[in-house]
DNA sequence: CTGAAAGCGCTTACAG
DNA sequence: CTGAAAGCGCTTACAG
């Protein structure tokens, strides 16, 4: 025996016979506890490691789940990665993870790879013109589940924060607050969920008849800050901005820094997506926070239940936002001779 | 043929032997060109995919390393991921990630579970107190690359920012604007790539003839804060500050704003680990930028060396930090009746 | 340049 | 409850 040893080494050395040892290590009960004894001890002895490889070859399971994601620098989808590692670690899962850096061409690229690879499952962040090719480049044999980016005419189970709803819930309180003229910065509609927060942001202006004034802004930070300073020097600007995301809200506050645009005096700032910084800038910047955890736990259930062949309840998943009321909304002054919208 | 199509079924297809098959596939190109020909228009007309795991079993290889991260939140390391995954993925290989949360209990057993993955090599940055148990846990037949806390004795390839240089730096800056007495945030000098930037800093306030004041603030935001929030109300307060990595930057902010200090005229902050928001807040923070583009294509470079068995030069790289100035360091002018340090 | 055969290290029916 | 044998889908010497 060189190299390192086999099962076939622990059977000599337990003196058992090859499917007794592949018995024992995969815990199956219908050994004698004498031979099991044996068996450990040998495997201890010879410092034995299993050949995950082999036995993947047989029983066709790699016990590894893929995660696709656009980008891994946007905090919600790095705490997403980070929760769904501990979830599948502790399941005996092991992850590989791709980026599609929101290009539709790397993305299909990046998902062949992760099927090439023969992962058990795969968890799934659209990037943008991604949804339409999915279902034939995954096709159904293949455990997934769809997060965040839900297109409307979905195949797969899916776990999303209720974006209409939050959407809804955020400007209704930018409503309370006396705003009628408010715009929603958003990178793109043909996202679907940024589709679903820009029509629950207009499903409550329109209920309390405020103005709303939608504007696309691009995908990076960049592109955000750019089309927002030229919003900000328009002559009627709204009192109160609504950013879709996290990259947006970065765009908005260079914009608003370079435009010297007061918040909250001049502008009330609401982000979709919290973490960290949004605590710490000043002023502090009210946020919808996306229930991380609970998508997590959920986005596993899912693909955990399917790969496992067991019934899934609740295919469709789509939980709250919460508010988070900091520093950066206040009530609606009327400034100078400024007039409120309409 | 049930099932997907195997290279034999291609074979067959093909009127070729299965030898032959695979080795086209594998880009072989002693294959005359006919055969060749015949071989790529089976595979796609059976929409033939290659059973990679068949494959690796076979010739020991699985075109997959493992990145072993502490904490995929920090954006250092997200930032090193995201570039680690583009060089893998252009070379072939994909990236299996496992977290460890700074617990060197499950740093342990998260590196044995990329072991048992088989993976090609492995990218390790180690979490406190993880070093030293590391040589062993590896052993000496994987190719492995440390990076970022690369211990004193480390025995493996390794690359970081020069980070006693980038610290030394950083303290000279803080003198030259007539800082005598500052102090250096850290989270702990267990780590070595801290334990660097607290040596670094001594130094250069040693030769500036200044007042170092070294303090331990532990490994979270929260740690940070309130640690700083006591140093803040010291007496004898620093008149600038530097903090150590990302986190603690945090803490300190959020201690400054508690403690109502006016950054920079009461105090500077000089941060290490440069980030987007760094720039957006009020002042901007100054801060001192690891090269991560570079630190990624080293570590790449060191690994696939090893595992192609190609000769490696320079084993030990060390990257030149940045300094980049902003809004939060300013000369110092001294207030009131608070006097410079001695 | 091409093909037949052995074998990578396991798991899985199947006898006993 | 235990063991001998076949086989997962490839790659790799080895003949021809």
């Amino acid at each position: 025996m060189r190299g390192k040893p086999t099962m076939n080494d622990v059977a000599i050395e337990a003196v058992v016979s090859l499917g007794t040892v592949s018995k024992v290590l995969r815990g199956d009960m219908t050994v004698a506890a004498e031979l099991r004894e044996r068996v450990l001890g040998a495997c201890r002895s010879l410092n034995y490691q299993r050949n995950w490889i082999a036995a993947s070859l047989r029983n066709r399971q790699t016990h590894t789940i893929g995660i696709v994601i656009p980008d891994i620098l946007n905090t919600f989808y790095a705490a997403l990665v980070e929760k769904l590692e501990n979830l599948a670690s502790a399941g005996g899962y092991t992850i590989v993870i791709v980026t599609t850096g929101e290009e539709p061409q790397r993305a299909l690229q990046r998902i062949n790879v992760v099927k090439e690879r023969q992962v058990d499952g795969v968890i799934i962040i659209p990037s943008v013109g991604g949804s339409e090719t999915l279902a034939s480049s995954i096709g159904s044999d293949m455990p997934c589940v769809i997060v965040d980016r839900v297109a409307a005419e979905n195949p797969f189970p899916s776990v999303a924060t209720d974006n209409f709803d939050a959407a809804y819930q955020g400007a209704k309180y930018l409503l309370s607050l006396g705003h009628r003229h408010v715009a929603i910065a958003a990178n793109t509609p043909r996202l679907w969920n940024t589709y679903q927060r820009i029509a629950g942001f207009e499903r409550a202006m329109i209920e309390g008849k405020g103005r709303a004034d939608v504007r696309i802004v691009g995908m990076t930070v960049e592109e955000a800050r750019i089309s927002l300073e030229a919003l900000f020097r328009e002559r009627e600007r709204p009192t109160a901005l609504f950013t879709s995301n996290n990259l947006v809200t970065l765009g908005a506050i260079g914009a608003l820094r370079n435009c010297g645009v007061n918040m909250p005096r001049e502008m009330s700032l609401l982000a979709f997506d919290d973490f960290e910084w949004l605590r710490l800038l000043r002023p502090a910047i009210s946020a919808i926070n996306q229930p991380v955890d609970q998508i997590a736990v959920e986005a596993w259930r899912l693909l955990s239940h399917q790969i496992g062949r067991r019934q899934i309840s609740n295919p469709d998943v789509r939980a709250a936002g919460q508010l988070i009321i900091r520093e950066s909304t206040a009530q609606y002054v009327q400034i100078g001779k400024r007039a409120v919208a309409r």
